[in-house]
DNA sequence: GAGGGGGTTGAGCGACTGCTCAACCCCCTC
DNA sequence: GAGGGGGTTGAGCAGTCGCTCAACCCCCTC
């Protein structure tokens, strides 16, 4: 009502009006009247603080994707395990699912698709996601006969790709991504086996990517 | 102009400049004006034939769903490996990409997010890739080390989220697919590694899982 | 030739969009 | 007390949205 906030708190409010909107919306229905109005806010400051609607949505993007990281970054850090990586995976899941945390990633990327204003701030906000876990696998595959084969940076994205698009996916048919993130640690499971074989594993395994890599060069 | 025709081809106009719409401007910007004018045919003609624009967006999903799985079928009844998995994705994702012919299920996917009517159809679309990814997971693991302890219908689930996710991922950050596919095919030689191993590989499996299901349980 | 129905058309309604703007309030500095 | 600037407000403009509608064209049936 009054004007004596800094105005910082302002933006604070927009941002996170728009988190809420993205989330609960869609990318089709967030405007600057309905950030607006979820932040309690009138309309104008959405052009007063950011320019434009693209702004206040890529500013969102970023802001959205560092808050959610700084909160998971501690139980990341206790990470060893893929199979651990994965239950944390899972948890992540279902605690932000419901709050809609990781929706507006996903309806920011959609719209990042075809508007090259958001895509650099949609893909930093999936880069930071995409780094903590880069972290996380270089640890899991310190000690690993795995380690020396694979590319962390890679899987990293492969990762961070495949927990949008699951989450995406769980939206629109709801119950599947159980069963997938218990297959998935199933599989874990076999990653496990390599490390305890040791020695024996990791020559098959030079010996085998030896083959793969003749197959590929042929073809 | 005239309207000799049948009436049909206008419906299937319709359904084609609906994909070409989604993939080249997005679903935030595919409106009943901008898929006629990428027909060529008049506005009112999509009430006409679907009753609402949303109809029309399902009715895309579902009939470009099954024109791109029917496209790719028969190269996916080729493979059995789960190498070869990869690089028939790796292949799909090139070719398919400069057409946008995967853009816009990750469009009217995010749509559906929070649009119930879009959902179903999404979700239609999507269960048509991943009961194709499923057919070639049991085909893969049959005769696996690995076949007993997965479960195909979650990993399907998985490797199409993770497929949707990563072409997303690529279209805001370009070249980090490659790099990420190259990582996960690192990681599918390494299954094949087991599958030589053979029944010692089978064992150690075994084992590995009891532990890791003591563990979780008493989590 | 009269009638009818599937398909098509352009105009138009009310609602909403991004964005602008003059006016205003509050607080700080002179 | 005068002035100024950061922050805020409601009204308003031009444009697009989903959707409706009366009119029309073509072909088929009597």
């Amino acid at each position: 009502m009054t004007a004596g906030a800094t105005g910082a708190d302002t933006r604070t409010k927009l941002l996170e009006g728009a988190l809420r909107t993205l989330a609960e919306h869609g990318i089709a229905k967030t405007s600057a009247r309905s950030v607006a109005a979820s932040a309690g806010v009138n309309q104008a400051l959405v052009f007063y603080h950011f320019g434009s609607v693209d702004e206040l949505l890529a500013a969102a993007c970023r802001y959205g994707a560092e808050q959610r990281v700084a909160r998971h970054r501690d139980r990341l850090a206790d990470v060893t395990t893929l199979a651990e990586l994965l239950r944390c995976g899972r948890e992540l899941h279902e605690e932000e699912r419901a709050g809609g945390h990781v929706a507006f990633l996903a309806q920011v990327l959609a719209g990042a698709q075809t508007q090259p204003r958001l895509a650099p701030a949609t893909a930093a906000g999936l880069d930071l996601w995409t780094a903590e876990i880069e972290q996380v696998l270089v640890r899991i595959l310190a000690d690993s006969p795995l380690g020396e084969f694979t590319d962390p940076a890679g899987l990293a994205r492969a990762v961070t790709g495949a927990f949008v698009g699951l989450e995406m996916y769980e939206g629109v048919d709801p119950g599947g991504a159980e069963r997938a993130f218990e297959a998935l640690e199933q599989l874990a499971a076999l990653a496990g086996v390599l490390d305890e074989l040791g020695p024996v594993a990791r020559r098959a395994v030079r010996h085998r990517l030896r083959r793969t890599e003749k197959v590929q060069g042929g073809a």
